[in-house]
DNA sequence: TCTGTCTGCCCC
DNA sequence: ATTCTGC
DNA sequence: GCAGAATGGGCAGACAGA
């Protein structure tokens, strides 16, 4: 057995910053899996993207530039006998730095890299630092990496993006495709306390669109501003999981409680919709919510101050049955009959667009976010943005002046591509509201940044 | 030990 | 989250 | 139509200095 170097998957990531070609990309990957060990596959698909651990894992790195600029200073003296770098001995020093934690870490963690980097070339310096900092620039990711997995196992592209959406382990997935071949992809199946991929919806811009894409059997749901959750339980454990897979269940306690005290069934994954209420409850901003989320002290406090809702409106899995294809409107049925003391998120069945139109306009007024439209004889596809479900939701509209602007960076360095915002108030004075770097073309992004220059009064190099 | 600063990570 | 580009 | 890149605000955790 002879393992792979991590200077071969640097040459592998450097070839595919010289290609823009996604079908390029995907054999240059495919060809390099293909002739990897069983036991770097896993690691090797992680270093290539870019992420080194899977959604659902909470470790991470932990890692400052300003821990790292000492690190590359002192790579002068290079040690003389160098060890060659394997992919699993790279991924391996990865894990431990990411253990580290507590007082004296970051001394640690430095040690650890400089051991790490004093045994690289350029190139494997290059990909490392990126692999750090999470950002490949090569153009790979789950994507085109679901691809390569297709083509170097020769199985089916849409079972292995299947199994990625329920299973979140992209590294998992490619060893099981590599290893175990179809059966072993087909075998992928929902499991309690493995969040899948939630189904995503289209952005619509009006329910006359809506209901052209539909034609009829539509369900309007109101669309709640705050976290989307997915929710397990089995027995007395109940875990909460983000749109990104990853767990909050300590900081929502009174939602565990509820949970527990309303549904009977021992194994179910239910989903819905976290918002802040207040003591009307009526809906609160989503900047009270991020108050709450990834709090670790001072839970019971906040708890009291913002008291949250739940609003559940989808069923994924019960009393051990897959409900992914079940259609939309069976499950909802199921949801009601199985949750009768829960909120269920609030929804019309109809084929009348002016009766869709009350109802979202009701949503705005009570103060959500908009509407969701829902096709009832769709499946659930996990992790996928597809007709089946819409969204609408409402847009301000105001008169705004840019008062600064910020260098971009990136694609973006040579234009201000960033901009201060503010109103006019009563008193002609500007209040400012925020900042944006949205919704423009690189040529409009070229005659801003042209004229803005014109106008400026001062410039430190990142704002003008 | 307390406080300010920096930065990664997570949501929208 | 949104919006852009390149394929 | 898909995939990747770029972008902001709030929190915890770590360090440096008082």
């Amino acid at each position: 057995m002879t393992l792979t170097t991590f200077l071969e998957l640097a040459k592998v990531c450097e070839k595919l910053t010289k290609t823009t070609k996604t079908l390029e990309k995907t054999k240059i990957v495919s060809n390099f899996l293909s002739k990897l060990e069983k036991e770097e596959i896993s690691p090797a698909i992680f270093l290539i993207i870019g992420t080194i651990f899977s959604e659902t894992d909470p470790r991470t790195l932990n890692i400052n530039w300003k821990s790292l600029e000492p690190v590359l200073k002192s790579l002068k003296q290079k040690t003389l006998f160098q060890e060659k770098l394997t992919i699993t001995s790279v991924y391996k020093t990865f894990l431990k730095i990411a253990q580290i934690s507590g007082k004296g870490s970051q001394r640690k963690k430095k040690d650890m890299l400089i051991s790490l980097f004093s045994q690289v070339s350029p190139l494997e310096k290059k990909f490392l630092m990126r692999n750090i900092f999470g950002e490949m620039r090569h153009g790979v990711k789950e994507g085109v990496m679901i691809k390569a997995i297709s083509v170097a196992s020769g199985l089916d592209y849409s079972n292995i993006k299947r199994a990625y959406m329920i299973n979140g382990n992209i590294g998992e997935i490619g060893k099981i495709a590599l290893e175990d071949g179809e059966e072993g992809i087909k075998k992928v199946s929902i499991k309690l306390f493995q969040p899948i991929k939630p189904m995503l919806g289209e952005i619509v811009e009006d329910l006359n669109q809506a209901f052209n894409k539909h034609g009829k059997n539509l369900a309007l749901e109101y669309k709640y501003d705050g976290i989307r959750v997915q929710i397990h339980k089995s027995g007395k454990i109940v875990r909460i999981f983000t749109r990104h897979l990853k767990e909050i269940t300590s900081n929502f306690p009174e939602i565990i409680k509820k949970i527990l005290d309303n549904i009977e069934i021992d194994d179910i994954i239910v989903e819905g919709e976290l918002i802040a209420i207040d003591s009307n409850g009526r809906p609160l901003p989503f900047q009270d919510l991020m108050h709450r989320f990834k709090r670790i002290y001072e839970i019971k406090k906040v708890q009291q101050l913002i008291p949250v809702s739940l609003l559940l409106f989808d069923i994924i899995f019960c009393n051990g049955k897959s409900f992914l294809n079940i259609p939309y409107q069976k499950r909802w049925k199921k949801l009601s009959e199985i949750v009768k003391n829960f909120d269920l998120a609030k929804r019309i069945i109809t084929n009348n667009i002016d009766e869709a139109n009350i109802f979202y306009n009701n949503a705005i007024s009570e103060g959500h976010e908009g509407v969701m439209i829902k096709a009832l004889t769709s499946i659930y596809h996990p992790g996928e943005r597809k007709n089946d479900w819409l969204k609408l939701k409402s847009e301000i509209r105001l008169d705004i002046v840019i008062i600064a602007a910020d260098w971009g960076s990136g694609r973006r360095h040579k234009w201000l591509s960033n901009y201060h915002l503010a109103v006019i108030d009563e008193k002609e004075e500007f209040q400012v509201i925020g900042k944006t770097f949205k919704g423009l073309t690189d040529q409009e992004f070229e005659n801003i940044t042209e004229e803005l220059l014109k106008l400026k009064i001062n410039d430190n190099q990142y704002t003008v």
